[in-house]
DNA sequence: GAGTTTGAAACT
DNA sequence: CAGTTTCAAACTC
């Protein structure tokens, strides 16, 4: 520091600085700028402390970005080191490594703090529910998060170049930093959701406050960052992240177990299985609704708040998960989580619930493809195969977390989209495909068009009928019957005049299964119409639908996902942008839980296949549909992918 | 529950 | 990219 100093010093002083200062000019400037000469000679030497320091921020951002990956695919431990420092730097830190590193995301995260310093909290009680959830380690990815914080520490320097001006590089600034930061993640901190407090009774935190703490605390600080893989939580953690998200995300709270089985058998139980399922996929509101059949078969109501609950919580930790850590994961996954998923799920699971009881995830009967390709719903879906499954020679379980991961990235690699949703939304094709979109009732196609030759599009067979979309000019199917809306452009066709075609070509098995579809048509009809109105009301029509009936996965989809929020997933693998706008129309509350879905899909979407960013159409759309307190969630997540997209 | 049909996914 | 095979869900009986 001091040589540096006094190198600057002695190499400017005796050329320019005794010149200028003696100019009127210099004399002039010197009273109108605050800067002082003085600060002249400090500046160069924080200057050139800050190239010192900002070194080291750089490499530290980039730490942290690398943290973040490691969590993303393996849960990696932060190395974070106090995890009181680091909380208490954190805002500032988090400010500063994203200015350095990124200022548009910087931008927007500093933007959404300062402007809402109310929300505030409720943005840290997200971050700390989903790192709490879903990991321990993606809370470091969170820009208020430790890693910074330690780069802060000793980049503080750099800081202090920016702050030269006002204040100096003194510590008092970290008190207030400090201060600052605690607030924050007080807020966040006793926010915390129920599922956090269990984590921490379980983990039997270190003596520290919970709040503070909590974040860093349980990668770094107490438990070595080694640890978290040993340790219950870090295997949580790491199976949060892609697939096992789902199943685990739930686990979390009744069980610390992070064993893989005990995760599967807890995707077995329908509570766990439903909130991940939920978080992740669509595929949580058919579990809802059959938990709610179950349990609260009486109230749909009720069943709504329950589900909405599990989607704060879950969705809130999937949508942070999704954004910081699992951009990739898409999971445009996942994520997706999907809309896709749902759709396909629920009709699944509506015989499978018919058939077979509690069975609250889904299942997969897979015999050869060892559950590890996409033939396998479960794989397709981004979910661990569990109990209800019967599968043979399953390598979808945790306990092959790695195989599943590897299987998960090659199919990516050949087909970023391939766990992308299927059905996206209107708007999206519209930019794709153009008009199509617009022509079909449902609003949404198929991103890649069926290939039906003998089922005319009128079973489950076809993915559009399947996802309750139309089909488009991308199909490439014969015979198009699609109750949702043909290939040929024409609008939705009556379901009565579908049935009458159907039935003069064949006519008894049509009759159940028009049934069906005239149920899931009539579903998707009353969606649209209800999407105006109240989301809680038409999800409350669709629970009860769905209770009556496998509720098309389309119809949960645009309801639920919409009042609940489904997205996702994703994640993300990433559910495309169908799901959010769908989301964004049907409601308005809960949109950004569902966004934080759709962000996963987007995520995946965008990182791994850089195709379709959904997350921009997200944003737009909804920015433009949404009231504010909802827009500044949807604004934060974003801002997360950008921070840990580098994988 | 077993067998068939179907079309996506995977392979060549 | 097209054709073929494999696969598991959807469907039928």
């Amino acid at each position: 520091m001091d040589t540096p100093q006094k190198s600057i010093t002695q190499i400017e002083t005796p050329v320019s600085k005794s010149r200028f200062e003696d100019s009127p000019v210099f004399n002039y400037i010197n009273s109108l700028s605050p800067i002082r000469p003085v600060k002249s000679i400090p500046n160069p030497h924080q200057f050139s402390t800050l190239n010192f320091t900002s070194p080291p921020s750089v490499f530290t951002s980039p730490h942290l970005t690398s943290s973040h990956k490691e969590s993303r695919f393996f849960k990696t431990h932060h190395p974070s080191p106090d995890p009181t420092i680091l909380v208490q730097e954190s805002p500032d830190d988090s400010k500063s490594n994203e200015e350095s590193a990124a200022e548009a995301d910087a931008t927007t995260e500093f933007n959404i703090d300062a402007s809402t310093e109310m929300e505030q909290p409720q943005i840290v009680k997200y971050d700390v529910k989903e790192t709490n959830l879903d990991e321990t380690t993606d809370l470091s990815l969170v820009p208020y998060a430790s890693p910074p914080r330690e780069d802060n520490g000793e980049d503080a320097p750099g800081m202090e170049m920016h702050d030269n001006v006002q204040g100096k590089n003194e510590t008092p600034d970290w008190d207030r930093l400090i201060a600052d930061s605690s607030e924050f993640l007080i807020f966040s901190s006793p926010n915390d959701s129920e599922a956090f407090r269990c984590l921490m009774m379980q983990r039997a935190s270190p003596s520290q406050a919970p709040s503070v703490m909590m974040p860093t605390m349980q990668p770094g600080s107490i438990n070595e960052p080694e640890s978290s893989n040993a340790s219950p939580y870090g295997a949580v953690s790491v199976l949060h992240r892609g697939i096992r998200r789902r199943c685990l995300d739930f686990e979390m709270p009744g069980n610390k177990q992070t064993s893989s089985e005990n995760n599967t058998a807890a995707c077995g139980s329908s509570s766990r299985c439903v909130v991940p399922s939920i978080g992740l996929h669509l595929n949580a509101l058919l579990m809802s609704t059959k938990d709610c059949k179950t349990n609260n078969t009486t109230h749909d109501y009720s069943c709504s708040e329950k589900y909405q609950v599990g989607l704060q919580g879950s969705s809130s930790t999937l949508q942070e998960t999704l954004d910081q850590t699992e951009t990739e994961t898409r999971e445009d996954v996942t994520v997706e989580p999907t809309l896709e998923e749902l759709h396909l799920s629920s009709p699944k699971k509506k015989r499978q619930l018919e058939a077979g009881e509690g069975e609250s995830c889904k299942r997969c009967n897979c015999k050869k493809s060892k559950c590890l390709k996409l033939y396998c719903e479960c794989f397709a879906a981004g979910v661990y195969c569990i109990e209800p499954c019967s599968c043979i020679d399953c390598f979808n379980k945790p306990i092959h977390e790695d195989t599943v991961l590897a299987t998960r990235k090659q199919i990516e690699s050949r087909n970023p989209l391939a766990f992308a949703p299927k059905v996206i939304k209107s708007s999206d094709l519209v930019l794709e495909t153009g008009d199509d979109a617009s022509k079909t009732p449902a609003s949404a196609r198929h991103k890649r068009g069926c290939n039906c030759k003998k089922s005319n599009c009128l079973k489950k067979y076809c993915e559009c009928f399947q996802g309750g979309v139309g089909c488009s000019i991308n199909c490439r199917c014969e015979g198009c019957k699609n109750a949702f809306g043909r290939k040929d452009g024409s609008a939705i066709v009556d379901m009565e005049a579908e049935q009458e075609e159907e039935n003069e070509t064949s006519g008894k098995n049509r009759r159940a299964k028009n049934q069906e579809n005239t149920e899931v048509y009539l579903m998707r009809k009353e969606e649209s119409s209800a999407l105006p109105a109240t989301p809680m009301s038409v999800y409350r029509q669709q629970l009860v639908q769905l209770k009556n009936m496998m509720p098309p996965p389309q119809s949960v989809l645009g309801g639920g996902s919409s009042s609940s929020g489904m997205f996702n997933s994703q994640y993300t693998r990433k559910p495309e942008m169908k799901s959010l706008e769908t989301v964004a129309e049907d409601g308005a509350e809960e949109m950004p839980e569902i966004l934080s879905h759709s962000s996963i899909d987007n995520i995946n979407a965008v990182s791994p296949n850089g195709k379709r960013v959904s997350p921009p159409h997200m944003d737009s759309s909804s920015s433009g549909r949404r009231s504010g307190g909802r827009k500044l969630i949807l604004q934060s997540i974003p801002t997360f992918p950008s921070l840990t997209p580098q994988h």
